[in-house]
DNA sequence: AGCACGCCGACT
DNA sequence: GTCGGCGTGCTC
C-alpha cells in the first residue's frame, strides 16, 4: 500500500503528489485527509503532509515508509480535497497553502519551523507544542514521536492539554436528573403554586430526565429550584464545560418573528431552493427591511429538513449583538468562528462541526471552508464587504468557495446586502443570480432617517473648528439635550498617530518601509507597521535636533479633543485603531455605549457595521470625502457602501433618525445617491462609468505586483513582464501599468503594479503560469511576485 | 526549503 | 592541484 502525500513546501517545485510507503504498522490507520510526518529530501528531515490519496500499485520503486500518522481521524473530508482542487485553478497559491487554510490553526502552528530531528527545543517550544501540562517533556521530535506523544494521536490528552492552557475558560455546570421516586413522595404545601406547578411539570417529563440547571432556573425561579435541589429531588452532577459553551451562558432563546409580504416570499423562493441545484439568491434589502429574520427562517427550515447551515458574516460585524440572533434561535447547534477566538478555542468550535455536533456555523470568511456535512444553505451577509476577500495566501474570495460548495451539496446561496457589490447587482441582472428584493422596513413605524448633506466649503474660515459645521454642532446640542445619542463617523483609514518636528516638518519614518512610524503610547514605542521595526520615542529632531518634536493623534483623536473643547459637558467615546487594539476592548466601548455610559460615539469605519442602538437619533459624517479620491475604481462604491451603512445606523426604532453628511463634494453622485438612499440609482449611474471606463463587471480583472530590493530592477522585470504577458494575451485585453504601489516601499522592497483587464481570454490561466514559472528562474531569484485574481483593492 | 552536484576562478 | 563560490536541479 501506498500513499500520495502534499509536503508542506510551499514552492512550485514540490506543489504535487509524492509517494510513500504505508508501513505494516501504520496500515489502517492511515486515511485520505489525514496528516502524517514523512521523511523527505536527501536529509530525511521530516515534514508534515496531508495524504491525498491512497493507491495499491505494484511496488514500481523503493518508496520511503510514512513515518507517522497525526489523526486517527482526518482533518480534512473529501469534499474539502476536491473543493481545493478546484480552487487551485483560479487562485494562483500552493495546494498545502490551500489545504492548510482548510483546518483549525492549531494543527499548523508550530511544525512549520521546528520540526527536524535532531532539533533541540526549547522548554518554550516543548511546552507550546506538547502542552505544558502533559508529564513528558520532550528536546527532541523524533524521541517525542517515537513515544507516540499526545499530539493528537490520543485525541484525549489533547483536549486536557488545552483546556490547561487556557484555565479561565473552565466552567462546571450542574446537570440535574430527575430522581422520580423522591418526587412522587414529596409533600409540598398546598400553598406553595410555584412549587406544585415545578412538581407538576417534572412528573410529565419524560424519564430519565435531565436537565441543566440554569435552564431550570430560566423556566422556574431561582428559589423553587433551590428547594427542590434541598429535598433531593435531583442527582446532581457537575459537569467540565467546554470553554466555547461560554457564549451560551446567559443568552435566552427567542423565537420566530412574523414576516411580512416581501420576507415571505423570500424565504418560500430560498427554502425552495433548498436541495436542488439552483442560482446563487440575491437579496437586497434596505437597512431595517429585516434579511437577517430571513436568513433564520431559512436555516431554521434546513435544519428541519435534517440539513445544516453556513453563516458568513464580516469580521467586523461578527459582534455579540449579531451572534446572539443565532444562538438565541438555534441554541447549542450553532458553532462561531471568528478571529477573536484563540487557536485552542477554534480548535473546540471546528470539532464541535467536525462530529455534527453544531448545525449552523456562524463565522467570518475563513468558515467557508468548516467541514459541515449535507449543507441546506449558505448564507453570506453583507456580500459587498471587501474582507471577504482574503489579501494574503491563498486569495480566495469567500463567495467564490461558497458557490462551489453550494453547487456539490446542492444547497441555496443567499447574498444579502442592503447595498451589493456592482458586480454582483449586475449578475442579478443578467440572471445569472436570482434577484430578490426587500424594500419596506420589517418594522412599519420605523420611518427612513432624513438625510441632510451640508457643504463644508460655505463654511470655510468661519469655522471654529476643522471638523464640525455649525450645523452638525447645532444638531448635536440639540439631541444631546434631549438625552438621546449621536454616532459620529470619522471616515479615514488606517491613519494613526506619528511625530513629526514643528521646526522643520520631520516626520518619523521607517527606514525599510515609505511609511511614517506609529506612536505606541502603550509599550513607549515607535513602530513600523508594515515591518518589525521599531525604536524608542524620539526627544530630539533626528533632523534638525530641535527639542520641539511633537506628538500628532489619529484623526480621531483630533476630533475628539476639538469636540470635547467645544461640548465640555459631552461624555464622549472614542472608537478607532488605538482605542481598541487591546483584545475585547471593541466589544466593551460599544457595550458601554449601549448602556448610555456616553453621549457620542466617535470612530472610524468600524463602527458603521451592523450595530443597533435605538437611542441613536443622529449620525453625523465628519469627512465623506476622504474615500472618495482614493486611487481605485471602487471609491465611489465604497464611500456609496458606507455612507448608507452608517446612516441606517439613526433612529431604528420608534424615534425617527437624522444624518448629517459634511463634505467638500455635495454633488458627487455617490453622496447625492447616499443621500437619497437609492441603491439602484447608484447602481445604474455606476454601471455607465464602469463600462465607459472598461472596470469590472464589464471586465476582469487580475493584478500582479512584483517585489524587488533594488527598484530599478522591478521596474525593468515589471515592463519584461507586461511585455510576456501581451505576447501571450489578444489584443483585447487591456494593461494598467507598471505603477508604483501607493506604499512604494515596505521592508525594503519596492512594489510594482500590473493590472490587467480583459472580458474573455483563453489563455489567461497559461500565461499566467508561465509568468510563475518564469519567476522560477535563477536570475529571478529576488523577484516576488505576486497574482491576485479580482483584486478587490487597487491599492 | 535544504541539500548535493558541478562548474569555475583563486589559493595554501 | 584543491578549496569554496554559486547556479541548477531534485526531493516519493
Amino acid at each position: 500500500m501506498q500513499a500520495q502525500i502534499i509536503i508542506d513546501i510551499p514552492l512550485m517545485q514540490t506543489d504535487k503528489p509524492f509517494s510513500y510507503h504505508i508501513p505494516e504498522r501504520l496500515s489502517g490507520l492511515i486515511q485520505v485527509g489525514s496528516r502524517v510526518h514523512v521523511p523527505f529530501g536527501k536529509a530525511n528531515r521530516l515534514l508534515q503532509g496531508f495524504v491525498v490519496g491512497i493507491s495499491d500499485e505494484a511496488e514500481t520503486d523503493v518508496l520511503k515508509d510514512i513515518r507517522e500518522v497525526l489523526d486517527l481521524e482526518p482533518v480534512l473530508n473529501q469534499e474539502q480535497l476536491a473543493l481545493a482542487d478546484k480552487m487551485r485553478h483560479k487562485i494562483f497559491s500552493y495546494k498545502i497553502t490551500l489545504l492548510k487554510s482548510m483546518i483549525p490553526n492549531l494543527l499548523n502552528s508550530h511544525y512549520d519551523k521546528i520540526l527536524r530531528p535532531g532539533k533541540k527545543l526549547s522548554p518554550e517550544e516543548s511546552e507550546t507544542i506538547f502542552g505544558g501540562a502533559s508529564e513528558q517533556r520532550f528536546s527532541d521530535l523524533s524521541e517525542a514521536v517515537q513515544k507516540q506523544l499526545p499530539y493528537l494521536i490520543k485525541e484525549e490528552k489533547v483536549e486536557v492539554d488545552y483546556l490547561a492552557q487556557d484555565k479561565k475558560h473552565i466552567k462546571l455546570i450542574d446537570y440535574l436528573t430527575l430522581k422520580p421516586e423522591v418526587l412522587e413522595t414529596l409533600d409540598i404545601s398546598k400553598r406553595a403554586k410555584k412549587r406544585l406547578e415545578a412538581k407538576e411539570w417534572l412528573l410529565t417529563q419524560a424519564r430519565p430526565f435531565s436537565i441543566k440547571a440554569s435552564e431550570l432556573r430560566k423556566r422556574y425561579s431561582r428559589e423553587v429550584v433551590a428547594f427542590l435541589i434541598d429535598k433531593d429531588v435531583f442527582q446532581l452532577q457537575q459537569v467540565e464545560m467546554q470553554r466555547s459553551s461560554s457564549y451560551f451562558e446567559d443568552i435566552t432563546s427567542s423565537s420566530f418573528l412574523k414576516l411580512n409580504r416581501e420576507q415571505s416570499h423570500a424565504v418560500s423562493e430560498i427554502c425552495a431552493a433548498i436541495g436542488h441545484q439552483s442560482p446563487p439568491f440575491l437579496l437586497e434589502g434596505i437597512t431595517g427591511s429585516g434579511k437577517t429574520e430571513v436568513y433564520l427562517h431559512v436555516i431554521d427550515q434546513a435544519l428541519r429538513m435534517g440539513k445544516t447551515a453556513i453563516v458568513l458574516v464580516p469580521e467586523i460585524s461578527l459582534t455579540p449583538q449579531m451572534t446572539t440572533r443565532f444562538i438565541s434561535r438555534f441554541g447549542e447547534q450553532v458553532a462561531i468562528m471568528h478571529s477573536g477566538l484563540s487557536d485552542g478555542e477554534k480548535f473546540d468550535e471546528w470539532r464541535k462541526i467536525k462530529s455534527g455536533q453544531a448545525k449552523v456555523v456562524v463565522g467570518a470568511r475563513s468558515a467557508i471552508f468548516v467541514p459541515l456535512e449535507n449543507i441546506g444553505a449558505i448564507i453570506i451577509d453583507e456580500e459587498h464587504e471587501a474582507s471577504y476577500k482574503q489579501e494574503s495566501n491563498p486569495r480566495y474570495h469567500a463567495r467564490d468557495v461558497a458557490i462551489l460548495r453550494a453547487e456539490t451539496h446542492s444547497a441555496a446561496l443567499v447574498l444579502g446586502s442592503a447595498t451589493p457589490s456592482i458586480e454582483t447587482r449586475a449578475r442579478a441582472s443578467k440572471g445569472r443570480y436570482r434577484f430578490l428584493q426587500l424594500k419596506e422596513r420589517a418594522n412599519p413605524h420605523a420611518q427612513m432617517p432624513s438625510v441632510q448633506v451640508v457643504d463644508f466649503r460655505d463654511y470655510l474660515g468661519q469655522q471654529e473648528s476643522s471638523n464640525f459645521t455649525p450645523v452638525l454642532l447645532e444638531k448635536i446640542q440639540e439631541k444631546l439635550a434631549r438625552k438621546e445619542q449621536v454616532v459620529l463617523l470619522l471616515n479615514r483609514r488606517g491613519y494613526s498617530s506619528f511625530v513629526m518636528c514643528r521646526e522643520c516638518g520631520y516626520v518619523d519614518e521607517c527606514p525599510n518601509c515609505d511609511i511614517s512610524l506609529t506612536l505606541h503610547m502603550d509599550t513607549k514605542t515607535m513602530n513600523c507597521h508594515y515591518c518589525d521595526f521599531q525604536k524608542k520615542i524620539p526627544h530630539q529632531c533626528p533632523s534638525c535636533g530641535s527639542e520641539s518634536i511633537r506628538y500628532y493623534g489619529s484623526g480621531t483623536q483630533k476630533a475628539y479633543d476639538e469636540l470635547q473643547e467645544l461640548l465640555p459637558e459631552a461624555r464622549i467615546l472614542r472608537m478607532d485603531v488605538d482605542t481598541t487594539r487591546r483584545k475585547g476592548a471593541h466589544e466593551s466601548l460599544l457595550k458601554a455605549f449601549g448602556n448610555h455610559e456616553a453621549d457620542i460615539l466617535l470612530g472610524t469605519q468600524m463602527i458603521a457595521k451592523g450595530l443597533d442602538f435605538p437611542n441613536v437619533t443622529l449620525v453625523g459624517v465628519l469627512n465623506a470625502d476622504t474615500s472618495l479620491n482614493l486611487p481605485d475604481f471602487r471609491a465611489s462604491e465604497r464611500t456609496f457602501q458606507l455612507l448608507t451603512q452608517v446612516s441606517g445606523r439613526a433612529g431604528r426604532a420608534e424615534k425617527t433618525g437624522e444624518v448629517i453628511i459634511q463634505t467638500y463634494n455635495p454633488n458627487h453622485y455617490a453622496i447625492t445617491f447616499a443621500q437619497k438612499q437609492d441603491f439602484e440609482g447608484f447602481y445604474h449611474y455606476e454601471m455607465q462609468l464602469r463600462q465607459k471606463m472598461a472596470y469590472p463587471p464589464y471586465y476582469f480583472t487580475v493584478g500582479i505586483t512584483l517585489s524587488h530590493e533594488d527598484e530599478q530592477v522591478v521596474i525593468r522585470k515589471a515592463y519584461d513582464v507586461l511585455k510576456g504577458l501581451r505576447g501571450h494575451l489578444s489584443s483585447q485585453a487591456r494593461f494598467l501599468g507598471p505603477t508604483p504601489k501607493p506604499i512604494a516601499r515596505t521592508r525594503n522592497q519596492f512594489h510594482y503594479q500590473i493590472i490587467i483587464k480583459y472580458r474573455f481570454e483563453d489563455h489567461l490561466e497559461t500565461a499566467l503560469n508561465a509568468l510563475l514559472e518564469w519567476t522560477q528562474n535563477a536570475e529571478n531569484r529576488k523577484l516576488r511576485v505576486t497574482i491576485d485574481n479580482e483584486p478587490q483593492n487597487m491599492m
